[in-house]
Parts: C-alpha cells; sequence; structure tokens
DNA sequence: TCGGGGTTGGAGAGCGCTTTCCGAGTGTTA
DNA sequence: TAACACTCGGAAAGCGCTCTCCAACCCCGA
C-alpha cells in the first residue's frame, strides 16, 4: 500500500553500516568508494528495494532529466473542440515519435503541457525556471506567440519546432517550406499544367505564408505571373470549401497545388464530385506526406515533411543547449523532397 | 539568465516582513489570515514575481499534479521502428487529446512515460511509488503484460486503457469489441452477404481476440457455422497481405470484417487491384471509425470506437482513485456504433 | 479584574537528497 | 622518522517548501 514508508538513503546507509554520503556518492558513481564498501552499499540497496526519489534529487541538483512539449495554442475556451482535433492529427504524433527516438535513449522523460492563455504562458514560464523541467520544446499554433521570446527573456532554454513568426534569439528547426512549394511548382509545369491554383492555408501562419511565397516565386519564374489562391485553416472541410471557391472561379483549372494533405483529401473529393479526374483533367500536389496521402485515392502526390527527423533533432539541440547554455543560437532547416504518387 | 536566483519564500517572507509560515498560509488560501496581512503579502509576490517551486511543494505534499501516461510495450530494441509508427498512429493522439480534455481544466499535467522491458518497468513502478507523479494511465500494447500487476501491488493508482490480458484488480476502461464486431456481421448480414470473410489483429491480443469471437458467434447465430480469418497486425501493410490471402483462398468472398480501419485501407487498396468494385462486389466493413474511415474511398462503413470519451473517463477515474485510493475496483464498458458510408 | 475559549502568527522540524568541508588514514619521499 | 601529498568516509548544511506546535493575543462573561 501507498502507506508504508518507502525506503530512503537513511534506511540503506543504516543497513550498510556506512553514512548516508557514501551510499549517495556509490549511487550516483562519484568518486572513488572502497571496493568493499561499494558491494556493501549495492547489497544492501538490492536488499531493501531502494529508488531515489526523483523529486528530492532535483531540488537539490536543479536537474529533472524531463523536458516539456509545450503546445501554445491562442486564447481557447476552455472546452476547446480545436485542441483534440490537433491530437488527433499525425502532426502531434509525429513529433512525439520524433521527439521519445531520442529523448528515451538518454533517459530523459517528456512532459505535456498544454497553454492557451497568456496567464497560462507566465506561469509556465515561471514553472520551468523553477526547474519543473530542463528544457522546452515548443510547438507554437498562433500566427503571433508571445511565448519564445518570454522564454528566451526567462532565461529557458527552449527550441521551437517551426520558425517563430516574429525574430526571437532561439533555436528552431524548420523546413524549408518555400522550396518545398516551388518543387509542387516544378513538377505540376513538368507537367504541362497551364491553369494552376493553389489551396493555401491561414496567411499569418509563416509556414503557411511560405508555402504561398515559395510557389508564387517559382511559377514566376517561368511566366505565371499571377496564380488564382484561395485559402482554408488545414481542415479536410476547409480543403473542401477552398477547392469549390477556385473551381468557381475557374473552372477550367489543370493543377492545384494544396498546402498540406488534410485539404488535398477534401480538395479530391470536390474534383470527383465535380466530375473531373486525377490527375488526367487536374493534377493535385498535397504538402506533408502523412499518412492520409497513401489512404487517399488516388494515392497523393506530395511534399514530404520530414517531422520526425526534425524533432528528433529539436531534441537533441534542446539537449545540447541545456549542457551549453551559452551555445550559440541555431537553427536547423531541413529540405523538403517531391513524393510522386498518383494524382499528379 | 538562468543563473540569478529566483524569489523563493523566504525573499517574499522578508519583503512583507512576516514569517514564512504565513506566506505559505496566504499563497494556498488556507487557515484565516489577517486581511491587511494578506495584502501585504500579495502585494510582495507581485512585486517580487514569486513563483512557487513545485518540485519543493511535492516533496512535502506527497503531491505532484502530475499523472503519468506509460505506454508499455514488449521488449523492444533501442531504436524502434514500432514506436514512431505507435505514435504516428491516430490510436496514440486521441488517447491524449481524451485525457487533456480532463486533466487540463483540472490543472493535472502529463508525463508520457515508456517502457520496454522488465527492467524499465521495475523503475518506473518505483519512481511512480516514490511519487513521481499521482498516479498512471497505462497503454498496454504487449499481449501479456506485468506492468497492471506490478502497479497495483506497488499501491500506485492507476487504471487502464483496454481489459488486461488476464485478471488483475485495477480499475480499466475497454469498449465492447465483441458488440461492436457482432454490429459489422450484423449489417454484412443485413446487405445479403453470403460468403463473409474477416481480416484479425494479432490473436493474443485481448481487444482483436474478442472482435473474433464478437463476429464468429453473431454469424453463427445466424447460420454462418464458419467463417475464414486471416491475421494481420493492425498495420495497414499486413492489412494488404491478409486480404491478398483470403481472396486466392475464398475468391467469391462478397463481404469482409476488418479488425481495424487502418488494415482496411490495405484491404481496399488489394480489391481495387484485383478488380473488385466496393461494396458492390464485396462489402468491407471497418473498426475504429479513425480519420482514415473517411479519407478512404470508398469511405469506410466502420465501427466507431469512442477513444476520447473513453480516454477521458479513464482520467476522471484516475483522479477518483487518487483521491480515495480506497475506492472499489471498477471498470467502465463502451458501447460501439456502426458508422454507414459507402463501403458496405 | 480574572480566567477560559478561540484566533492568528512565528519558530522550527522535517520531506529525501547532494555536496562541501574536514579529518583520519595511507603511502611516498627526503 | 618526519613531512608531505593523497585518498576516502562522515558530519552537517542546505535545496524550497509545508505544517505542527506553541505562544501571544483578543474578546467575552463572571
Amino acid at each position: 500500500m501507498r502507506t508504508e514508508r518507502l525506503p530512503t538513503l537513511e534506511d540503506v546507509a543504516r543497513i550498510a553500516g556506512v553514512s548516508r554520503a557514501t551510499v549517495s556518492r556509490v549511487i550516483n558513481g562519484i568518486r572513488n568508494v572502497d571496493p568493499q564498501l561499494h558491494e556493501v552499499v549495492w547489497d544492501a540497496v538490492g536488499r531493501t528495494g531502494y529508488v531515489p526519489n526523483r523529486l528530492a534529487r532535483s531540488l537539490v541538483t536543479r536537474r529533472t532529466g524531463t523536458v516539456a512539449l509545450v503546445v501554445s495554442d491562442s486564447e481557447s475556451h476552455d472546452d476547446d473542440p480545436f485542441m483534440s482535433r490537433f491530437f488527433a492529427d499525425p502532426y502531434f504524433g509525429r513529433v512525439v515519435g520524433g521527439l521519445m527516438s531520442v529523448l528515451r535513449r538518454r533517459g530523459v522523460q517528456l512532459a505535456l503541457q498544454i497553454v492557451g492563455t497568456d496567464d497560462g504562458r507566465k506561469r509556465l514560464v515561471g514553472d520551468l525556471r523553477n526547474g519543473q523541467a530542463d528544457g522546452a520544446i515548443v510547438l507554437s499554433l498562433p500566427a503571433v506567440d508571445p511565448l519564445p521570446r518570454m522564454l528566451t527573456e526567462g532565461g529557458v532554454p527552449a527550441v521551437l519546432i517551426g520558425r517563430p513568426a516574429e525574430p526571437v534569439p532561439i533555436d528552431y528547426v524548420d523546413l524549408a517550406n518555400d522550396t518545398g512549394a516551388a518543387l509542387a511548382a516544378e513538377h505540376l509545369l513538368a507537367r504541362d499544367c497551364q491553369r494552376i491554383g493553389m489551396i493555401s492555408g491561414p496567411a499569418d501562419v509563416p509556414a503557411s505564408s511560405d508555402r504561398v511565397a515559395g510557389f508564387r516565386r517559382a511559377l514566376a519564374r517561368r511566366g505565371h505571373g499571377w496564380v488564382p489562391i484561395e485559402s482554408g485553416n488545414f481542415t479536410r472541410d476547409s480543403g473542401e470549401a477552398a477547392m469549390r471557391a477556385l473551381l468557381a472561379g475557374h473552372p477550367h483549372l489543370d493543377g492545384v497545388f494544396v498546402a498540406n494533405d488534410l485539404m488535398a483529401l477534401g480538395a479530391l473529393a470536390v474534383l470527383r464530385e465535380a466530375g473531373r479526374r486525377v490527375p488526367e483533367d487536374v493534377a493535385v500536389v498535397g504538402f506533408d506526406d502523412s499518412s492520409a496521402a497513401v489512404a487517399a485515392s488516388p494515392a497523393l502526390t506530395t511534399v514530404r515533411h520530414p517531422l520526425e527527423d526534425m524533432a528528433a533533432e529539436a531534441a537533441r539541440l534542446l539537449l545540447a543547449r541545456i549542457d551549453d547554455p551559452g551555445m550559440r543560437v541555431s537553427s536547423v532547416i531541413y529540405e523538403p523532397a517531391l513524393v510522386e504518387r498518383e494524382s499528379a
């Protein structure tokens, strides 16, 4: 039962007939301890079933062996349909998987934190400064988010996944979203598409605006000075709506780049409904190479987003910064690649 | 910078001109404190920017305000392709979303823990008993897992998601998998399918064997004494393989129940490849109602698995047990429902 | 005026651990 | 043999907080 007191260092020391300090030294492998005592101590540890208390240890060492995964949401009502959607999206899971792949083997724990209000952010930073965790990986959802700056100002080691909207001296990993979009543009051009459109994400999210910019630039370089764009919010439904609008305004469209796979799914449905064959009548290129891309029919040609690798790199960066807070601020940009399937 | 010492209770007390105890009482709202002092203290808190140190507090209160989400894996090699697949699967995210929906508003944190070895399990239980977290939500993947028993024996409040393979006195939430499978069977029969097959999950996982049993029983009750079954391991690829095998042995199949949506996606691909129309030639029913179901084409008729609700209930159960460890052990079984779309 | 009950603030003892400081013991060199 | 440098174990001071005592005080009725 929970009630019975667990063995402490003190207990082990008593049984081993040494001092608390010695037991601590043996357990942490710090300094040389006489091999005989060494054995006696481990024996006592085994007999008592002693397990060090992490809390107590952290209190004095100022190290917790935990990093926080912070999801920074915009002002969200307490019961929050968006959040559940966010978690169900493969995006979240891929990030967690990538993080865990490096944290796990270093024995570091991951604690999930969600903040939706400025008050929450303030409390979070306070807790982190107090050593609640050794550092933070930040997934920032709002277009403009004060959290990254608050973290650097608080001296909390942190790494963003995705470039911050406004410049802040903080480590981050990101994808070359513009290059990815250019890849999509060139693929459509190579297929000889003439009337090309795009479905974008929200304009104020950096990842989204970069995709628009990259796409536009690549097309412009090849003589397509103007591209019709409809925007959605990265959900399937918004993809449907945007495709409908695009089709209404430009019925002769023969190619479309959709800024994420989920919206592309919606777009495919609308195109099918409208009697357009994909890719024969309209070629479709998605973005992310999520599991949805291969589930779609026709399977989606899409831009691969190596999210797991990026998350893993973010974890490595964070651990490095925790070890050496003076490290130069750095960012790592991943190059996307086009994955050709059936839709374009 | 991290180096500058953060204000402590002591500092606040000094500034407010009272004792540490008084500040503590004001902050925790415990006992009456003279309204004047009350104000002075809060004022000092504001001026210093004091934030209580959770670690120190937890050390003495024996409460952390954190619950662990434990993913118990079977012996896994350190670099583990399976785990990343697991996280990318919507299953994980849906559970996290469900848990957070109740934990968040209670101000409880979630810490992610992965254990793959018995040694890891032992350490985990030790840490939990030491107050690393107040309790645990357990996602047990191996068919037979010692962890649930270890937790109850260690007196750690814990709730499983999914029935334990062997009986253990522990709280859990589960889905009536057999009923869900029966729903699928009846739907196929109602469509007048005559030659029905099934693609199951691994035989030793309770959720999987329950689905097989429920499906068989329901068909048997309607005169179908024997059903061809191929098994996969819940991945898309294994669904493809199983469908191929099924089709090879039973080319005249006109209905198939697939034990999860991901495998159903694979099955659909194989059927299309084989020139079978769905649902005209072969009706397909999936299981889970994951996001894959609506992305599929034709959209998947499937059995809804209210995972978010179950996870939320698990969180509630856990919090209740933490509050009252003497509480009677209970389990909550959710009823599935058939979601009819295009594939059957 | 005095005693008793009820408040309220402060002193201080921990929670379980690490780590500095010190002194005792050992071996090495002159 | 003395002087020195090392090595290694123990005592004890915290880490930042909570909470039990206890003393001081107030108000009231007798």
